[in-house]
RNA sequence: GGAGAGUUGGCAGAGUGGUCGAAUGCGGCGGUCUCGAAAACCGUUUUCCGGUUUGCACUGGAACAAGGGUUCGAAUCCCUUACUCUCCGCCA
């Protein structure tokens, strides 16, 4: 969320920035100052109330310890009188507090200023493309016929077993999934980044403090009677880490990698063209995480999109890298990379990674600080991407490696599943 | 799951109703000393919300696991919850 004294002192930028997010918060920033107002002399009329009580309280301790206790008994009921109101006003400073918090969460992450306008996916701008395009062949087969003619996924299985969007990989398709992760964290560790191993359920804070609640609750897997939840991505546990951390300058750059199994509810957006691996409820993903000083995470973020472009190169796989329109991009983030690779018998750009900054968007709502070296306490910078999602990656694969003499595996992840075709 | 003990500042650890945001030690930071360093000595060292101020700064309030209660006054007494530790039980 963004910082109230920031809004209260911009509020023209927020309300004209916001637009480019086709976000019209002209009304809300008015009802947000108003509530700030409010709030505002509600605390300092209950310091004025407490400063007196706290007078009050001393002295009659002075008289006390002086044997006056008839000058004691008489200042009693001037302190009961203050306590009764400072019960109305912490409770009308406690209502303005809440409500302020309320409308301030509604407001979205005001986006980058290289962010271009525009509507929807179709506005986004690409800005980079790699590797050749192969328009072969009609003869191609789609990941999932070839899943099941190879028999390294069942569907079906999955059906039987949970429900739909959750396969199970068999033989070579688990030793694949095995050997993408273990390159994946390789890679990541290779590039400075520090293994974690999460929790697959975090807690209603952590949910929280990354923005998944409130706005997008119905899209977890939820465990109720013990209150947590199931973890859509890595990115959760991974920065709620720093939930509530002052850090010191000497501990940047952090820089964490750490596979998960991701579970999505997805409710709503089911339809033909997510067939086979296009979309599930459960799948596995490597997060990176970057913690960074404000004026330094630009440049983390630029950093973070080469390593992706790099996963990628190596994989041997054609994508390209869009730069979201101020309609496309999340509510939390300021500036987001998506990367697509291109599935050939598909014949469609599947996104695979999304790589955001969401400045100091998540740690304000996370109180993730540092401290300068002047001693002053500022909000740190939180960057993550994918690095990468397996599914689609693997149905790319499939696709674009498929020879008469089987599915091809890259050189690079040879030494991970110990064959080369499948 | 059963029984007991506990939760205080970066860490260790005092404090059982009044001037305690909190002794002391360690660590950190600044200084003196030194060619430099160590030692010693001196000083300093939490966070949040307000007010005055361009700023430095000054100043009011809040926070001793969390929430509630008793009291003129709570780190200290009472209740609830969470967590930690020890023993027992169960267990990959």
């Amino acid at each position: 969320m963004l910082q109230i004294g920031f809004i209260r002192e911009n509020s023209e930028t927020v309300i004209s920035r916001l637009k480019i997010k086709n976000f019209d918060a002209a009304a809300l920033v008015a009802r947000i100052l108003e509530t700030d107002e409010k709030r505002r002399q509600a605390q300092t009329q209950l310091d004025q109330y407490l400063a007196e009580a706290n007078k009050i309280a001393k002295s009659i301790g002075q008289l006390f310890s002086q044997g006056k206790k008839d000058e004691a008994n008489k200042m009693r009921s001037r302190s009961a009188e203050i306590k009764t109101q400072t019960k109305a006003l912490s409770s009308d400073l406690e209502k303005y507090s809440s409500a302020l918090h309320e409308l301030v969460v509604q407001l979205p992450n005001l986006p980058h200023i290289s962010v271009p306008p525009g509507k929807s996916s179709d506005d986004n701008e690409i800005i980079y493309q790699e590797g050749d395009i192969n328009e072969k062949g009609d003869t191609d087969l789609p990941h999932w016929d070839l899943a099941k003619k190879h028999n390294i996924i069942d569907f079906e299985l999955g059906n039987k077993v949970t429900g739909a969007g959750f396969p199970f990989y068999r033989g070579k398709g688990a030793r694949l999934q095995r050997a993408l992760i273990n390159f994946f964290l390789e890679e990541g560790i290779k590039a400075g980044y520090t293994e974690y191993q999460p929790p697959l359920l975090v807690n209603e804070d952590s949910a929280y403090g990354t923005g998944q609640l409130p706005d997008k609750e119905g899209q977890m897997y939820t465990v109720p009677v013990d209150g947590l939840y199931l973890i859509p991505t890595a990115e959760v546990p991974i920065t709620n880490i720093y939930r509530n951390v002052i850090l010191k300058e000497n501990d940047f750059p952090i820089k964490n990698v750490a596979y998960s199994n991701c579970f999505r509810r997805e409710a709503g957006s089911w339809g033909s063209h997510v067939r086979g691996l296009n979309r599930l409820h459960q799948f596995d993903k490597v997060e990176i995480v970057q913690i960074r000083k404000p004026e330094e995470s630009y440049q983390a973020l630029e950093e973070m999109r080469e390593y992706v472009a790099s996963l990628l190169r190596k994989l041997g796989l054609p994508f390209r890298i869009a730069r979201l329109c101020g309609g496309d991009v999340s509510f939390t983030s300021a500036l987001t990379y998506d990367f697509e690779v291109f599935s050939e018998a598909q014949k469609r750009w599947l996104e695979v990674s999304s790589v955001s900054n969401f400045e100091d968007f998540q740690a304000n709502r996370m109180k993730l600080r540092y401290k300068t070296k002047e001693g002053k306490s500022i909000l740190a910078h939180t960057l993550n991407g994918s690095a990468l999602a397996l599914p689609r990656i693997v149905a790319a694969l499939l696709e674009n490696n498929q020879t008469d003499g089987g599915i091809r595996i890259p050189e690079v992840l040879v030494p991970y599943t110990g064959f080369e075709f499948i």
